[in-house]
DNA sequence: GTCTGGTTCCTTAAGAAGTA
DNA sequence: TACTTCTTAAGGAACCAGAC
């Protein structure tokens, strides 16, 4: 697991993490499991035969400046470690500051980690994070000919259905991309694009969510041409993997509760019921069918709030 | 013809707080 | 301690404009 927040703000919530974590780590270990991933990176962006993802977007500029970015980063974490006495190793940067050249650091979070800096063994960092995970693109073993160029459908409603039955056979959810009307359409894996990272003020309100978005290219372009739409493009690579049938089911996408089964959950929840007895019923009423969280059901049953439950539960 | 980025709207789910 | 309610940050989908 890594930790994205660069906040001091998040350092309680990062501590209890750790805390809690079966790993239980020192923050020792922690730096030099940061300094190591640095340097990893490091060495991917000094390698001109590397041919990874990270590598081959990068245009010149963006490279150099991502190599710079990089070097201040190890540079300063390695000087942390200096300071503090914690023992490190996989050096690619060799010039090191000096270590009485700055005062250190202090503050009640610096002195906090310190306390746990002072270890004169050697810290091999955890095996999970030192392994490398290499890109790999993915092309799903499936037969695509439903999906082939040159396919002609008479409605997008089609050819949406062949693709969405193609995704589900490979293991992916799939969602409308750009589009001109009556000109093309465009659908694509779910994980397309990337996620946008709204500006917070307050970063200890930051919530810890995970993004599908995998900056995949997986798509199928469709044009209208006489009257029907063709597919005229299509990638099948992915760059993330791919789910069971059983994971898309479970996906929000997918999590849906059909109209008749709200009406009948709203129902016994105004006469009273619980939401666990509820969903408890459902479940064993429709087994697999039944495919939202505990979670889903509370939700829908607060959007579904009879009005008048609200007051007589407020003016009590 | 294709791709990227911005915007809007809606939904999901994290997490705090209340309750039994 | 588990369950439930509630708020709200932010993810997802769709659409569009404009650049390449």
């Amino acid at each position: 697991m890594t930790w994205y927040s660069h906040s001091p703000l998040n350092w309680c919530a990062k501590e209890e993490y750790v805390r809690q974590s079966s790993y239980e780590i020192t923050s020792a270990q922690a730096l030099n499991s940061i300094i190591d991933n640095v340097n990893n990176l490091i060495a991917i962006l000094k390698d001109p035969t590397d041919t990874t993802s990270l590598r081959a977007d990068l245009s010149k500029l963006e490279h150099e400046k991502v190599s710079k970015y990089v070097v201040e980063a190890s540079q300063a974490l390695m000087k942390i470690a200096s300071d503090y006495n914690v023992p490190f190793h996989t050096s690619i940067i060799t010039t090191l500051l000096k270590p009485e050249e700055e005062p250190k650091i202090s503050t009640p979070q610096t002195n906090h980690l310190v306390s746990s800096f002072n270890v004169k063994e050697e810290i091999s960092v955890f095996p999970a994070l030192k392994e490398h995970k290499q890109f790999v693109e993915v092309t799903p073993p499936v037969d695509n000919e439903c999906i082939a160029i040159g396919r002609a459908f008479n409605t997008l409603e089609e050819a949406a259905q062949a693709f969405q039955d193609y995704a589900l056979k490979c293991g992916f959810n799939i969602c409308k991309g750009n589009s001109k009307k009556d000109v093309y359409q465009e659908y694509a894996c779910s994980a397309r694009g990337k996620v946008r990272m709204r500006k917070i003020q307050d970063q200890s309100k930051r919530r810890n969510r995970k993004s599908i978005k995998k900056m995949c290219k997986c798509h199928i372009i469709l044009r209208l041409k006489a009257n029907v739409w063709v597919i005229t493009m299509r990638k099948l690579q992915h760059t993330h993997d791919l789910l069971t049938i059983d994971e898309i089911k479970k996906t929000a996408k997918n999590r849906y509760i059909p109209e008749d089964i709200k009406e009948r959950a709203v129902k016994m929840y105004n006469d009273g019921e619980t939401p666990a007895k509820i969903q408890y019923q459902l479940e064993s009423e429709l087994g697999d069918l039944c495919t939202w969280s505990m979670k889903d059901l509370y939700n829908m049953l607060y959007r579904n709030k009879d009005p008048s439950i609200q007051e007589s539960s407020d003016s009590s």
